[in-house]
DNA sequence: CTACATGTAATTTTT
DNA sequence: TTACATGTAG
């Protein structure tokens, strides 16, 4: 394994960039992996006294267990701890502490789950270690880094270095469109069925090719069909979806032995933080990259594995061992954010999931204040008292400020009541994730106009900007134009810009086609104009600026607004760019706003955090209020449910009480209304699950495990989950729907989570209805 | 081709 | 309750 810089020059222009830094002491660590890291780090140790100095100052703000896992450079290591052990600390000084030893900063792989954590990561080091190295680590979440790899490397692939990456909703109406294409209604096979298929099987890497040779129903062979021609249009479209950055990158290492070679000599350390959310494919991209030097660091907790639905495998923990047998497995057992109250919860919960690696977990603060259990009567009631709560502690002086204090759920839909309740309060709040700027309609329509500046092929940005604003091209037209572009192989926008040569097509919409075509084409030339400014004139050009002030409604000149946002972001990213002497650029831009995470987002105003459970992960926070503890929100219960999604619930319950350092609040509403329907709500399972001693209780009587029952819990070590449906269906049963209204169960079908009633109703109809999730009341036997 | 009206079904979590 | 999709009238 030589390092041959001839000919990687040509493929990786990294290395061409590095010229103009430090020559020297790159050409030293070239030469081969462990051998010459020892060979520096050995020299510095004893070379110069202040160096070691500065070691033990990186390693002073750690314990014994979490040294050993920083100081064991060369190897494989695997971290298994608990939350709050500070895993993520010990990747961070870790790689502060390569950089010490004299390993170059852009040799140092490091994969967070953010963008966010990976600035914070640059921003540690910056401090530990210097800014200009900070900034040469290679950090960012495995999309974004393997984006930017990509890019570099495009041709192989048989892309362009500007390919477009498709969203969600580019993905969806690609498939939409298949689907239309193939003549099958969405009502046989739904887009977002056929969607979620694909992308299992890309984070599964099954292929277009595996997955028809597997099919066993005639569903799955549409799937496959629509699988393949999906890839086709993804190419066509010179466009990867988010799975594909992972499977193309396979491709890209496995494509050339070279190219394997060029990344696992530039990445001598590779560090993974979250190990237990990776999926197959990120694994199999760390296997190829680390199994020469072995030089992989991972750190991870099974118990907080909660994107199992995205692929995540908790396996790849053991595969980890399996793969990398001579590994050094540390283990963290001081947890350093929660108070012992909030520790013991989060481990009696935990001991509930009996598959979950057993970890001891203390924390040196003693006691701690009780976790308020509080029910409200409705939703209304609960983030009313929700926001009375954080305003008393804030006037108690226990808040010290509005950002200290975070209210998680289930789902993003339980914000809206909270948000108004703070609006009403008065207080400031800021939503993390949920619907983000990025993903309103007004900016995707601005955005997919600026795509097509730099992918022309972009045809589902074409789609959508082809009548945004309106230009009296309906249906009819784009049909014309979509067959022959088929017809021809050319990109929609190439077909517009020779639409007089579509004779379907009538002339006054010709006309109209080939100017939005050339108003694209002479946008896409090169300008010396600012890049804010260059796009501000375009987006006029187009008429998407002046359609929303034309119309002076009120949510018109929102979405202007909003329009004008981008541009100002633009204009802020190209300043920040030319600020660190680089070259902004629209291709960077958009690379970078597709790839943003909800985290991600930031603003460094003071208010409190509203977010998902799920966008909490590894974040911490002095008061934390988890709302919605009703049973079926949390554990969120479906039709489809199974006792490992029950498990992985009970985790993403875990992984909220953990945030907390100080307090805690757990809340529940008694009613819920749905669909303006009240309906009467059981509280979350999980509260029975909490050590009642540890709680201050509205109405423990709710919750609280009867006392034979606790007694039987502490007998057995893994009770069987009840599925908190009380309701038994039985044929002949009346029945009430909010919305069929009354009927008669006429057949059963199926069992557990996956029974299906069959129901006639008074109206005439009959439906079928999934027993679990349908709102269902029972009005006699 | 667009705009409006009516009916229908629906609520996970996100890179 | 709302959001979206489909159908119909202009
Ligand atoms: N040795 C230590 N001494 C003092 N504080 C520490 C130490 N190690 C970690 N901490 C602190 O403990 C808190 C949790 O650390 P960190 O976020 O790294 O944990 P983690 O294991 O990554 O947590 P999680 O898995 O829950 O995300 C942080 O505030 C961190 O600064």
């Amino acid at each position: 394994m030589l390092w041959h810089p001839a000919r990687t020059k040509t493929l990786c222009p990294i290395q061409r960039c590095r010229a103009c830094g430090e020559a020297a002491s790159f050409q030293v660590t070239l030469q081969g992996r462990y051998l010459c890291t020892r060979k520096i780090s050995s020299a510095l140790f004893t070379s110069s006294v202040v160096r070691v100095q500065t070691f033990e100052h990186l390693l002073s703000g750690l314990n014994e267990q979490q040294r050993q896992a920083v100081t064991t450079l060369d190897g494989p290591v695997l971290v298994i701890a608990g939350a709050g052990s500070g895993k993520t600390r010990v990747l961070t000084t870790r790689v502060a502490y390569l950089i010490a030893n004299g390993i170059p900063p852009e040799r140092i792989l490091a994969m967070t789950f953010t963008n966010k954590a990976a600035d914070e990561l640059r921003q540690r080091l910056a401090v530990l270690c210097d800014p200009w190295s900070a900034r040469r680590v290679w950090a960012g979440t495995f999309h974004s880094i393997f984006a930017r790899l990509l890019r570099r490397n495009a041709e192989l692939l048989g892309y362009s270095p500007n390919f477009t990456i498709y969203d969600d909703d580019d993905s969806l109406s690609l498939i939409r469109r298949l689907l239309k294409e193939q003549n099958i209604p969405p009502k046989e096979l739904s887009p977002n069925s056929v969607r979620s298929v694909i992308s299992r099987a890309k984070n599964e890497l099954v292929y277009p090719d595996d997955y028809a040779a597997q099919t066993q129903t005639p569903r799955q062979q549409r799937i496959a069909t629509i699988y393949h021609l999906y890839q086709r249009a993804l190419r066509r479209a010179d466009a990867m979806d988010f799975d594909d950055l992972l499977l193309n990158m396979i491709d890209l290492l496995e494509h050339s032995e070279e190219v394997l070679q060029l990344y696992q000599n530039l990445f001598a350390y590779i560090h993974v933080d979250e190990y237990q959310d990776t999926n197959k494919a990120q694994y199999h991209v760390i296997k190829l990259l680390g199994s020469e030097h072995r030089n992989v660091f991972a750190v991870g907790d099974d118990a907080q594995s909660i994107y199992s639905w995205r692929g995540a495998r908790i396996e790849n923990i053991f595969e980890f061992q399996r793969d990398f047998p001579e590994h050094r497995l540390v283990r963290l057992e001081q947890n350093y954010r929660s108070t012992q109250v909030i520790l013991d919860a989060a481990n009696a919960l935990i001991t509930n999931n009996p598959e979950q690696i057993p970890k001891q977990l203390w924390t040196a603060v003693r006691g701690g204040e009780p976790i308020r259990v509080a029910s409200y009567w409705d939703e209304t009631d609960e983030a009313t008292g929700i926001v009375r709560e954080i305003e008393r502690l804030r006037q108690a002086g226990l808040l010290q400020q509005w950002s200290d204090a975070a209210i998680l759920y289930r789902i993003n839909a339980q914000s809206q009541v909270l948000e108004d309740a703070f609006r009403r309060a008065d207080i400031p709040y800021r939503i993390i994730g949920g619907i983000s700027f990025y993903k309103r309609k007004e900016i995707k329509d601005a955005l997919a106009y600026l795509r097509l500046l730099v992918n022309p092929s972009d045809d589902e940005a074409f789609l959508r900007i082809i009548n945004e604003p309106p230009r009296g091209l309906g249906q009819a037209t784009i049909e014309h134009l979509r067959l022959w572009a088929a017809h021809h192989e050319v990109p929609l926008l190439a077909a517009a810009a020779r639409a007089t040569e579509i004779s379907a097509i009538a002339r006054p919409k010709q006309a109209v086609l080939t100017g939005l075509a050339r108003l694209i084409a002479t946008a896409a030339e090169k300008t010396t104009a600012p890049l804010a400014e260059a796009i501000h004139h375009y987006l006029e050009q187009t008429g998407l600026l002046s359609y929303y002030t034309a119309q002076a409604t009120e949510e018109a000149l929102d979405r202007y607004e909003n329009i004008a946002r981008l541009i100002a972001d633009i204009a802020e990213y190209a300043a920040a760019q030319e600020l660190n002497q680089q070259t902004p650029s629209l291709e960077e831009y958009l690379q970078r706003v597709s790839l943003l995470t909800s985290a991600d987002e930031t603003s460094d105003s003071d208010a409190v955090l509203l977010m998902t459970l799920h966008a909490a992960k590894g974040l911490e926070f002095p008061v934390v209020v988890i709302a919605g503890l009703v049973e079926g929100l949390l554990p969120l219960i479906r039709a489809t449910t199974t006792d490992r999604d029950r498990q992985e619930e009970r985790r993403l319950f875990y992984v909220g009480i953990t945030r907390a350092k100080e307090r805690l609040m757990l809340t529940y509403p008694r009613n819920r209304s749905t669909f303006g329907l009240v309906q009467g709500t059981l509280p979350s399972s999980f509260l029975a699950e909490l050590p009642l001693e540890l709680l201050d209780a509205d109405r423990p009587e709710d919750f609280a495990p009867r006392r034979s029952e606790q007694l039987s819990r502490g007998l057995s070590p893994s009770p069987a989950p009840s599925n908190g449906r009380p309701a038994r269906y039985r044929t002949g049963m009346r029945i009430l729907h909010p919305s069929f209204g009354e009927g008669i169960i006429t057949g059963i079908e199926g069992h557990g989570d996956n029974t299906k009633l069959h129901v006639r109703f008074s109206t005439g109809g009959t439906k079928i209805l999934m027993a679990g999730y349908a709102p269902i009341q029972v009005l006699s036997t």
